[in-house]
DNA sequence: TTGTATGCGTTATCAA
DNA sequence: TTGATAACGCATACAA
């Protein structure tokens, strides 16, 4: 490895001083045009690039942000942390991506990482930790965007994005009912999650609007996988065999739902329809392709980071709004 | 967000000078324990933490390490990010991680910004550049893995990680025939893929060792996802229906050829069996399940890390020969 | 055991 | 239009 060529090494081969060749590269005035094209030449035949680190400390900014997800081998973020790192790099940014493997311990281990290094904003995916750990967390950074995650006193420097949960699986039962399904059930997931509560909330407004009662035997929880959707099925089926559509906490657990329902003879969506939510990218590689609640995960985390540069650009903005973002109803082979 | 202390602050507060607490900080010795525990209180009572832009200007060092991958979407590298970030985490690393899209002005974009971040090393995964920018790029860096892509002349500062495509081609070839198959076919992946002409050749050599001969019309090039082999497969049993056996380019192409043998009233494996590549998460969800070819990509992940974290620890170390990483079948329900 | 001076590469400030 | 000097926060080398 060569050693890198300093702003004072330019300045030197130029016979100029080093703030001389700083304006040049900041492109900011007060250079005349000869000597300006003169040390642009002498940038490019060195190899000069400006040191970041040296920048960051001067400047107190490092064009840098972070994502922190749970899990980037869930294809769900992963796809968030590619609309960002678009946006990212559009506009000059570097993205920082850091996962904390589902553990709340390594999530804090990540967040006071991303404090040291000064990192000008953070986007955080449904973080884990309690809600006054957060907002203390968030009053160490400049700017955050918050992912799944309600916070009660919106403050000025953190902007929020959400799923409209409620919405999707109002749009799934009402979907169900117009093709004239009556006999729904839900598989939700964890007990713990969040959207997932909200999914249950929209499946009993759903219900309600089509003057359905819910039938708390016709739900069950189980793991967000596909085995957990298989299991839970299963169960469901046993219990309450008549069941003729069944809505799916995610794409995974409406694979393992629909294995289920083979499973035990019955045809989807002949006999049984299925809806998933996410729609992954494995959506369209099962069959029946499944219909499923779109979420434009690209656009979530454009949005995302759109928003925290707009906060980091105008730090005295007033306190953003909640974007909800609204999924679709992408009908499919099997419902 | 209110402003953070610096060392300086503490050392003010705790009347010492600030290379005191420095040491402190840092665990070196020449600090009296009375004081060295004084100075510890108050860096916990005030929230100190080190500032790791300046550490990283005095020290050139930034105890990071990034890894770039042409697609974070894609769990393959997704799993590879997931095992270098924890051996990073463990070690007292940070982990950049950047993403191309595929895209080879965005990989020399991302390469040239992490120079500029006086990165400490850098995982590079499939590079697409061409090998002289390539071996300039290494030049740049004080380490570097380089992964599924092969340097003639090793040089000391990287190290070489590659998937031993003819091995896994070999296994599959092997099991195949093991289980009395004799019309072997193969849907490989991308004409220009590195590991697809890799697995080509072990194909080839396998069918060598079982004395059965190559036959290009059991052989069809496509892309390297579910749609683009189950068109491959249809043509290829179109032209050559006796074929009882494929081995697909990678799992994704697998389930496209399971579909494919499907749709013409094959059932698999009974008729036809499928082999494929990877072993991704899909691998277990899809029915049949597939058998196909293990990568531990977590432990490629793991060892990239390990490799890269060596050669910035001894710059001076000798060259590393390259590291293969075996695949290995795991027999499940498609062959 | 503790402290002082200096430098890392850059930008900001102010003077020429 | 230019340049000298002082930060930025920390670590290294050396002195007390």
């Amino acid at each position: 490895m060569k050693k890198r060529p300093t702003i004072t090494d330019v300045a030197q081969a130029a016979g100029v001083s080093l703030m001389t060749v700083s304006r040049v590269v900041n492109d900011k005035p007060g250079v005349g045009e000869e000597t300006r094209q003169r040390i642009r030449q002498l940038i490019e035949e060195m190899g000069y690039r400006p040191n970041e680190i040296a920048r960051g400390l001067a400047t107190r900014q490092t064009a840098t942000v972070a994502i922190v997800v749970p899990d980037i081998t869930n294809p769900f973020f992963a796809q968030i942390a590619c609309g960002a790192e678009a946006v990212a790099f559009e506009k000059g940014y570097h993205l920082f991506l850091l996962n904390t493997a589902e553990n709340t311990d390594r999530e804090v281990a990540a967040l006071d990482s991303l404090q040291q290094k000064e990192i000008d904003g953070v986007l955080l995916c449904s973080p884990r930790l309690p809600i006054d750990d957060l907002e203390a967390t968030i009053s160490q950074f400049a700017a955050v965007t918050l992912f799944n995650r309600e916070l009660q006193n919106p403050l000025p420097n953190v902007a929020q994005i959400n799923i409209n949960d409620v919405l999707g699986a109002q749009l799934a039962v009402q979907h169900f009912v117009a093709s004239g399904r009556r006999r729904l059930a839900l598989i939700a997931g964890p007990v713990t999650s969040t959207s997932g509560q909200r999914r249950i909330d929209g499946y009993r407004a759903g219900l309600r609007a089509a003057g359905l009662i819910f039938e708390p035997q016709a739900m069950e929880h189980c793991q967000p996988v596909t085995e957990g959707g298989r299991m839970a099925t299963a169960q469901l089926l046993a219990r309450r065999p008549k069941t003729d559509a069944i809505l799916a906490f995610n794409d995974l657990v409406a694979v393992g739902a629909i294995q289920a329902c083979e499973d035990s003879g019955r045809r989807v969506p002949d006999d049984i329809a299925v809806i998933g939510f996410d729609d992954i990218p494995l959506a369209t590689i099962v069959r029946p392709h499944l219909t499923t609640l779109h979420i434009d995960l690209e656009e979530v985390g454009r949005l995302a980071m759109s928003k925290i540069l707009e906060i980091i650009q105008q730090p005295d903005a007033p306190a953003h709004a909640t974007h909800w973002i609204d999924p679709q109803l992408v009908i499919r082979d099997s419902a």
